[in-house]
DNA sequence: TAGATTGTTAATCGATTAACAATC
DNA sequence: TAGATTGTTAATCGATTAACAATC
């Protein structure tokens, strides 16, 4: 392996070319530039050039960008050609909203299970998924080989449910709750604070 | 007004340092030093006092930071201090999802109406909330004082209800659709893309 | 007063932008 | 070949960290 360590800064802005690449292939758009890149995203064609060139030439000089193959390479970069099989802990609304957000299913998203410690809730559906009890998360992960844990719980369970699943091999925690989570150097975790999101609205709006 | 702007990346850091202050609040903890809260939060004391100094000075030298009065100074920084009336436009499970997420209501965030495009949800009740057609949404943030419109239905509608909302004076916008808003200069939109989030998830977990 | 710890300036580090030679 | 546009190096800008004088 020993590859060179990208940042953050340039992972958070993958997504967002992959977006308009789509939208591009989508339109019919065969090739782009830089330049032309730059000036529907708002960003500079400098950054642009330089974000893909942390992963190798993409382009061609004279020619700029094939959007088809450069939409492919950006997926693979963030490993949209891997399977992942998910399970949520947490069937309250948030928890169901994840579950019904198909549009993950064909990036290779595959939402497998629905966990909750409420004993009224186990047994129903949501969806496809029947809900679970906690105590199955264990066998439940390794039998399906899980390898995404999402955490939609409040944040009072959410520390103990991500001792749990990492204690047995899970590498990544998509984080819905509100508190940081204490995991070993080898697991991700990608936190979503909407409280947080939500109080940078509103400094915004107040110092607009 | 005439403020010195703060950047975008300390603002992002504002509502954790609040989050973890009320949490040492809640221990009953009365007073921090940079350094303690530096090693709780894994970030520098240097960071920490650059950060708070932005905004005047909240210490006191050899004795450090008063919880209480810290903590109630971030909150008014974050507008936190001001009432805010939200009205949620999707009242699919995102939506659904976010008007029972109640605990932003002891924060001042009111959810006061939710809209949906479908005639077979009008009428329906999810919660306290009566779900109502999209051709009342003029009238109810004029006649309801609405300052921030979340956006929770799928890309294609979007980019139209902010063009509606921004024309009649919504200065705000939480958008989970997965389209970038164009907005005027002095409306402020953020952003929840939640498949970014998945994406900068699934790519941290391939490379390792 | 002595010790502690802030507020703030200076140094460093990293990320963004500009420039241009390489090359299709 | 000439024009266009990349890949990449150099310059700039901004954010983080270190250091220390001010002061409680």
């Amino acid at each position: 392996m020993d590859e060179k360590v990208i940042s953050q800064a340039v992972i958070s802005r993958l997504p967002r070319y992959y977006r308009y690449l789509g939208d591009l292939k989508d339109e019919g758009v065969e090739r782009i530039s830089s330049q032309e890149l730059s000036r529907r995203m708002n960003v500079t064609a400098s950054q642009i050039r330089q974000d893909f060139n942390n992963f190798g030439g993409f382009g061609q000089q004279g020619y700029g960008y094939n959007v088809d193959y450069l939409y492919n390479e950006i997926g693979k970069i963030l490993g949209l050609n891997e399977e992942h099989n998910l399970i949520i802990v947490g069937a309250g609304n948030l928890g169901r909203a994840l579950t019904n957000y198909s549009n993950y299913e064909n990036r290779g998203f595959h939402f497998m299970g629905l966990f909750d410690k409420n004993p009224e809730f186990v047994g129903k559906k949501i969806g496809s998924l029947e809900i679970m009890p906690m105590d199955k998360i264990e066998d439940f992960i390794i039998d399906n080989g899980i390898d995404i844990v999402v955490i939609a719980i409040p944040k009072a369970g959410a520390v103990q449910v991500a001792d749990r699943v990492v204690k047995i091999g899970v590498k990544a925690i998509w984080n819905f709750a509100h508190v940081d989570l204490n995991v070993p150097d080898d697991v991700v975790v990608e936190n979503v604070h909407l409280s947080d999101s939500l109080m940078k609205l509103s400094y915004n709006l107040a110092s607009r």
